[in-house]
DNA sequence: CTGTCTATCCTTAGTTC
DNA sequence: AGAACTAAGGATAGACA
């Protein structure tokens, strides 16, 4: 942003792409590190660099895994949860049905017996 | 950092503590933002906060579905790399990481300076 | 390419409404 | 609570070694 306002648009030149990324990715990781240690939460940021055969991962391989983990288990969670959702809906609709049918019924028999 | 020089500790106070989760947290995704578009690459960001029972993901939940399953992809073909050619291979990772102390090292000079 | 420097633009803590 | 403002500190494009 120095010395000229920033373009969001892709770098053509390769190697000040390069420089670019490298300079950039440090500091992502260290907004990110600021932002976990302030607010004492969880993070990671994965990233694929076409620089290297390996994605560069924050803030660890092994903390990215845990908070995968954990994003994929609470992605679980809202989709039984969801479901549990649907079931009670469709239940109180079969059950508001079947009120209606009790009722027509009753309407039926005294027909029947007038 | 503005009034007044940022303290890289938790924020005690609650409500303080929300504001600037809110204010970085727009901050990160603005500048994973522009490294993508910039350097034309993909990433994703997953980060949980105790304020949403679900955690916060960028740039959505389905791009960071693509990336963690590349991520997964790749982490296997690099355990297949390691076992062929484990000595460059760990020699790399002792190497990056040396540097990462380095790096730190240095930010930590500076911190005691200032 | 890797590291350093610095002018300039950007981000944000604290404040106010 | 939440939005807007602003001074001050931080990040970084381009230049250079």
């Amino acid at each position: 942003m120095p010395r000229s306002k920033l373009n969001l648009v892709y770098i053509a030149n390769d190697s000040s792409r390069r420089v670019t990324f490298t300079k950039r990715m440090d500091g992502l990781a260290k907004k990110a590190d600021e932002l976990t240690n302030l607010c004492g939460i969880e993070a990671c940021i994965i990233l694929f660099s076409p620089y290297d055969h390996e994605p560069e991962v924050w803030p660890s391989q092994l903390e990215a895994q845990k908070v995968i983990a954990r994003f994929r288990k609470m992605s679980d969670l809202e989709q039984s949860e969801l479901m549990l959702n649907q079931e009670s809906f469709t239940q109180e609709r079969i059950n508001k049905i079947n009120e209606k049918m009790k009722k027509q019924e009753k309407v039926n028999q005294q027909q029947e017996m007038s």
